[in-house]
DNA sequence: CATTTAAGATTACACGTGTAATCTTAAATT
DNA sequence: AATTTAAGATTACACGTGTAATCTTAAATG
C-alpha cells in the first residue's frame, strides 16, 4: 500500500484553527470563528480556507448540516503533541527530554508549581516501572 | 528604532546546517558539506544556498579566506533551543514544560536515564531556589 | 415562486523554502 | 601571462503558506 499522498504538515495557522475545534467539537465554522476572535481577529475567509486545507489534509472532516458544515478532529490533541514534541526534542536535543527541562531551568523559566508537577510525575513513572 | 528587516526564521534545512556549523567553527563550506554527508546527501549547491541565506538572515557571519569563507554563528546553540522550545511549549502546552514531559512518560518515552537527569535537574533547581 | 443570503468552493497572489543550475570572477596552475 | 578551477553570487522554479476576494449555489425569506 502507498502512503496516503494527501497527509502533510499542519501549518501555524492551520494548528491555531484545529486548536479552536478541539476546544469543542463538532463545530460550524461560524462557532470557530468567534473562538478564534477572542484573541486574533482574522478574516472569516482566512479562516475557512483553513478549514478546508485542513480537511483536504486529513486532519479533520465534517458532517453537513443543512446549509453550513459541523467540524470535527480526526486527530487527538494529545497525539499530535506528542508527535510535535518528540519531532522537536529530537532535532534539538537528541531525542532526550531532560535538556529541553534544563534549558528552561536556565533561563529561569521554571515555578514551584512547575516542579511539583515534575515531581509527581516522576513518582508516577516510578511506581509505574519499579 | 525600527526591528531589523533582514531578520526572519531559520528553516528546517537551515537548522541543520547551523547545527553541522555550530558542531565547530569556525568551518569552510566544504568542511560543513562533509560533516552534512555524513548523514544525508545534500548537493554542494544546495548547502551553499543555504549556508547564503543565513549570512542574509543575520544568522551567521564570514571572515574571508583567500578563495573561501571562513563561517562562524552568531547565535549560541543554547539561545535557539531555548526559544525554539520556549515557542513549542507556549502555542502546545499553554507555556508549562511539565505537560510536555507527561507527553513522554504516557507514550513510554522515558527512560530511567532520563528520569535520573530530571531529578538531577530538580534538585539543583531547588537548591538554588530555597 | 422569485429573490436574496450566506456557506463553502475556487481562484489569487506574494513570499518563503527545498533543491539546485548557471554565472562571475579571483585564485591556482601551466 | 594564459588558462583552468572552483568559491561564492545570482537565477530558477515548483510547492506550501498567509491572507483573502470572487464565484456558485442551495437555503432562507418575501
Amino acid at each position: 500500500m502507498t502512503t496516503d499522498p494527501e497527509k502533510s504538515d499542519i501549518s501555524k495557522t492551520e494548528f491555531e484553527v484545529l486548536d479552536a475545534l478541539w476546544e469543542q467539537f463538532p463545530a460550524t465554522a461560524n462557532e470557530i470563528i468567534q473562538r478564534l476572535n477572542q484573541n486574533k481577529a482574522w478574516h472569516e475567509k482566512t479562516v475557512k480556507t483553513l478549514l478546508s486545507r485542513l480537511v483536504k489534509k486529513q486532519v479533520i472532516d465534517f458532517d453537513k448540516q443543512q446549509r453550513s458544515y459541523l467540524y470535527f478532529p480526526l486527530v487527538e490533541r494529545s497525539t499530535y503533541t506528542q508527535k510535535e514534541s518528540k519531532s522537536l526534542v529530537s532535532r534539538l536535543f537528541g531525542g532526550k527530554v531532560a535538556p529541553l527541562v534544563a534549558g528552561f531551568a536556565d533561563s529561569d523559566s521554571l515555578s514551584q508549581g512547575d516542579i511539583d508537577e515534575l515531581k509527581s510525575l516522576i513518582q508516577k513513572w516510578e511506581q509505574e516501572n519499579d
